[in-house]
DNA sequence: CTGAAAGCGCTTACAG
DNA sequence: CTGAAAGCGCTTACAG
């Protein structure tokens, strides 16, 4: 087992050609049953290795890798769908010269999601990357590509689809038993909690729900826990926070108040507070926005979660890369990990 | 520019032979200097970039990239130096078929460091990776890598040293700062602080200097900080943590304390405040070990600093491995994340 | 059903 | 100083 065993190696053991060990290694048509059983033992005892590097090199040139990727537009002012498309261009980076190539698409509503997705469908890629913001449009999208055995891995957020699908997100559970965690260190025992969904027209956001379930199950295994009062606030997502009297008495409570905002958004918080002179308030949200990290460095947010957009992007195409080259999908069904930031972290991230 | 230029493309153009284009581009001897200048312009016109895996496809075979890590002594109850081995074969696997060999070396004193460095200048590998916990032993190692050409990569700790060397490691500065802020959120303004030194029998190692150097820092921009008192407490390196009459007395003091032990030893401090009787207390230390994350899952310390000492290994193959092929450097230099590790985001890291 | 040859983009002796 | 050829480990038409 020292020396090395290429598909030359192989050929010799079986005094076949080369070209008949490569049939049998790719399942490829046209060997006699008694010469691939015999080709295939050889391989099997030798611990062969395909050299990926090797067999893309030709391909790269003529025979691409071409993978779509349909993600929601990123704006001048929301530029969060940017990060994993920087992450996706470092893969394709280091994939340089093996051929890999991506087609962006974007979508804003669930009409141009199925529009684009037609579109990717009729192309013929090899693999598709795309968000599941919509259920049944992407249960469209899943089923059309597994038809043509083009796998979906999907990013930033999990449903439940019908069909088999990758992931590369954080898992948003996790997420909220961890804002929990860091609330309950700096509220204590006898504040108050707050979760603050921002809803858009269609509904609560999948995530949204995730995290606020695990944020409330924490405090389920905390001893007292269930004497803690969460308030849940759904607020329509849009670019000013408004407080009802309702939710303004609330907030007036005396003691410390820990408020989790399950979205991005968690620095439109800050200025209510000051508006209405609520005290001792601490918010934990998500991502690393200019908004919010503004706020995280005036103190005005206490934590954030990063969901490592860029990681996503990233982990994404090679682990796709490595899927459709290797049949190994070992690294499509990563969880990202829950990354939390303050003020002191926030630079080099 | 939209077409594909490789060696041949501009052989063609500049009406040589793909054999000079090679020497030019590897900047080889044996090209008259006309001849030269005219390749060398085409190139830099054609945006030309050299296809990497191409160009290690023969050399794999023959030419290994070989490079010599020099690391601590992995022990059975002491597996922190497994991690960086685990992120080098990482690095190896995605390198495979690019012919990246690692040969281990180990040290546990600054004698065995001497001695195995020696035998790596002895080899001429094509880069070292090691530990600069001597100054006087590393300095000599980079001094004698550095006359024949090889670059170094330190791993875990930065030092001043005499000549270039790169850093993979997390700014421990940071750590610090990050760390003060977490504990400053458990603890309040009106607790008191407390910093944990594990010395060994050659003084305090540069990090936890860093680490405590950062840790106060942090204080000094805060609001009152001035007024904040930290205690700090060097205790000798071992298995067990004694605690004198005078520190005694300073952990009997009313009201929150924070602890900040500067390396990955914290699961020592949980005992000896049982044992004392010490009541609230807020520790936060470093490194996902067995022992510091079974307090963590016992709420008895509250954060730890995550080194992911797995993606030090990881970065320095990946980085010196586009050193030494594309001569970029970009990825020798980044620090490693301060990540904040709880109770529920230890598990699937 | 099987083999021999060409080629991917480079690097390296070797020849002139 | 320069070029032509062989080769790295595969894949792919093409020939038999």
């Amino acid at each position: 087992m020292a020396e090395h065993f290429g598909i030359k190696q192989i050929a010799e053991l079986a005094n076949v050609s080369i070209g008949t060990v490569d049939r049998v290694l790719n399942d490829r048509p046209g060997v006699s049953k008694v010469t691939a059983k015999r080709i295939k033992d050889i391989i099997k005892k030798s611990g062969y290795q395909k050299n990926t590097v090797a067999s893309r090199l030709k391909l790269a040139s003529y025979k691409k890798i071409v993978i779509a990727v349909l993600i929601p537009e990123a704006s001048d002012n929301w530029s969060f769908w940017k990060m994993p498309k920087l992450g996706i261009d470092r893969a394709l980076e280091e994939l340089k010269g093996l051929g890999v190539v991506v087609k962006y698409y974007s979508f804003a509503d669930p009409l141009s999601f199925a529009m684009e997705s037609a579109k990717i469908i009729a192309q013929d890629y090899n693999a598709v990357i795309s968000v599941p913001f919509f259920r049944e449009e992407s249960n469209s999208l899943l089923q059309r590509a597994t038809m043509r055995g083009i796998p979906v891995v999907f990013l930033d957020t999990e449903v439940e689809l019908d069909g088999k699908a990758y992931f590369v997100r954080q898992n948003s559970h996790n997420a909220g038993l961890v804002a929990a965690r860091l609330l309950r260190g700096l509220v204590g025992n006898d504040g108050s909690y707050f979760v603050v969904n921002m809803i858009n027209a269609r509904g609560p956001h999948a995530n949204n729900q995730q995290r606020e379930n695990g944020f409330r199950e924490f405090f389920q295994h905390e001893p007292n826990g269930s004497e803690v009062v969460i308030k849940t606030i759904n607020h329509p997502l849009q670019s000013t926070f408004e407080v009802s009297s309702e939710i303004a008495t609330w907030f007036k409570k005396e003691g410390p108040k820990g408020v989790f905002v399950t979205n991005a958004r968690s620095f439109l918080l800050p200025k209510i507070f000051k508006t209405y002179g609520v005290k001792n308030t601490f918010i934990v949200g998500f991502d690393i926005n200019d908004q919010n990290k503004a706020c995280l460095l005036q103190n005005e947010i206490h934590f954030l979660i990063d969901q490592k957009p860029e990681l996503q992007g990233y982990s994404a195409i090679k682990g796709l890369f490595k899927y459709l080259t290797e049949k190994d999908d070992s690294e499509l069904g990563m969880d990202i990990p829950v990354e939390i930031i303050v003020k002191e972290n926030c630079g080099s991230v």
